[in-house]
DNA sequence: TTGAAAGCGCTAACAG
DNA sequence: CTGTTAGCGCTTTCAA
């Protein structure tokens, strides 16, 4: 039992096969094919379950009809959300996605990228990682339609939608000072790329632009590549050490690790320390105290991306030339500052 | 800048199409190709960094390189830990892993599974779901590779690999009878797959063994689409009315809905209430108290799929015959017990 | 030791 | 209104 091809189904017709692939394609009454045999052709077709050969199609036409999604990691809150919405938006166009992981190897990722770009994926969504930065300079140099998200590399004119880092933390922290905490310990991780920049920028301009000054000792930039232990214990003796009243976490994962820290320290939140993250959590809702924090806007994230390359697909006519773009987080108060 | 095909190298070294291809593929001494050609070819096809169009491959071919990941949610913890191993071990074999996630959608899911058999690829790793039988039956039938994980479709004889459903919830209701809890509470949900089957009869019959009876206000059938509000509150007014001693939750999603229930409820864990869960979350982990539970061994379930996978695609030998296999969970104890 | 040629399944320009 | 034909880029048989 094989599959049936248009040639056969041009065959049983009676047909030649472009005349099928005109009537499949919907491209009957364009092409002026009688409503009789086209007719029959849809007919034969569905009877015959035809299915095209997408690869076929796609070797041809040199389009896919796919885009693919790469990141970093997709264990991960953020992009398990982002996910579910970037699929059903891309569906509306039309087109469908495929995840690729990078588990943050930079080999790994050239791998992936080198995958997609060899299977002719039509576009590409892509969470940027650092090094990452000649291979994907080189798809948008090649014409590919891409779109970065969550991040992006300083000097190139890459589309890219991502959430306004510098104001979620600045509003944060605005929030700690507000609530009376002077002594605001921020704990960030080691990657160079934009996003986390952003975050230690607005930790240290709004301590500045309140009158406090910064002391270096209350800034942690633990390991991105350190094992969990490791980071736990390093966020124990920051603590003890400089005994902050308060601490940002500059990302979900580390907020996690925080309370894990501060769990083993048995230490009260917010009594002995308050606490506030960037980047939502499932634990951070459920937690008791629940712990405040910043959200991402993920559907706005995703839709805003989807629509800038969907504009470089051709798909959707360009309202405005803005191809760089930043949304506003979500401060979410809960009980833990 | 067109990208360079094989027939471009073959221009350019004064070969042709046939002996590039002869050699770019290794075949290079079993065609007996002098070692100056085959040389030349190969340094010139690195200096123009020629790329396979993998597309072209495949249709020619009929070969892809990529296996189809299709699961339900890409979100939730178990697909995360398990997407991760899956993409290693397949990449041993010199396979790609594209996801794909059905949301629970059965029309989805068609058209997924019809994407990626569109699309050729050579093997599926499939999650099942309620009324994808026939799809994947029929993919079967067309002698396509496929490993079932996390649940089967009784009655027919396809490869898969889980956890042993029944053991995991034997073993946690065992826990609890021995601690001393007679009034035991079962939440799961209304999934019909064998999974959930199989945890409820884990439960009936373990209760039954240790000469309990069975009271059905004791157990809750919660929607499995029903909304995140609509399931806590069934949880609230199920243990304010029942009183359960120990509720054992049968997924890990549930296991959280219940923490949100019980918090709201503002009992504590476990002198109000024990609880138990199948399936890990680091939630669970985390909490105060931190949540005993079945953990699933997803490392090993994540090695023999691809194992029975790779054994029909005939890159490893077939060492027994068996390719319906259930791994043991691990029991975690913490302190909600 | 190498090359010519056919063809995977489809589309689209061009000819009737 | 419909069919012929030429490929997309690659692999592989067969012939030289």
């Amino acid at each position: 039992m094989k599959k049936v091809s248009l040639k056969d189904i041009a065959r049983m017709v009676g047909a030649s096969p472009s005349t099928v692939s005109f009537v499949l394609n919907g491209k009957a009454t364009e092409m002026r094919i009688s409503d009789k045999l086209a007719d029959k052709i849809l007919k034969v077709a569905k009877r015959e379950n035809y299915q095209p050969n997408n690869v076929a199609v796609s070797l041809r036409t040199g389009k896919s009809k796919i885009i693919g999604l790469v990141v970093d990691t997709i264990s991960g809150n953020f992009f398990a959300s982002l996910a579910r919405i970037i699929e059903s938006e891309a569906e509306h166009f039309g087109y469908k996605v495929i995840y690729c992981s990078t588990g943050n190897e930079i080999k790994k990722a050239r791998e992936l990228l080198g995958m997609l770009y060899q299977y002719h994926v039509d576009g590409y969504l892509i969470i940027p990682t650092e090094g990452l930065e000649k291979e994907i300079e080189n798809l948008s140099v090649n014409r590919k339609p891409l779109v970065l998200m969550d991040s992006y590399f300083s000097g190139t004119n890459l589309p890219y939608v991502l959430v306004n880092n510098y104001q979620g933390v600045s509003q944060a922290i605005t929030h700690l000072i507000e609530k009376g905490y002077r002594k605001i310990g921020f704990v960030c991780n080691d990657i160079p790329m934009i996003q986390m920049q952003e975050r230690k920028r607005g930790y240290l301009e709004t301590l500045q632009s309140n009158n406090i000054p910064f002391n270096k000792r209350l800034l942690l930039e633990t390991g991105y590549k350190d094992p969990e232990q490791d980071i736990v214990q390093n966020i124990n003796t920051f603590i003890l050490k400089n005994k902050p009243e308060a601490i940002m976490f500059a990302a979900n994962y580390l907020g996690v690790y925080g309370l894990e820290s501060i769990k083993s320290l048995n230490l009260s939140i917010p009594g002995d320390i308050a606490m506030v993250c960037f980047d939502d959590h499932e634990i951070f809702r459920l937690f008791s105290p629940s712990i405040t924090s910043i959200q991402q806007p993920v559907e706005a994230i995703a839709k805003l991306a989807i629509q800038l390359l969907m504009q470089q697909l051709g798909k959707i006519e360009i309202k405005d030339t803005v191809s760089q773009v930043e949304v506003s987080p979500v401060f979410l108060l809960r009980n833990s500052t």
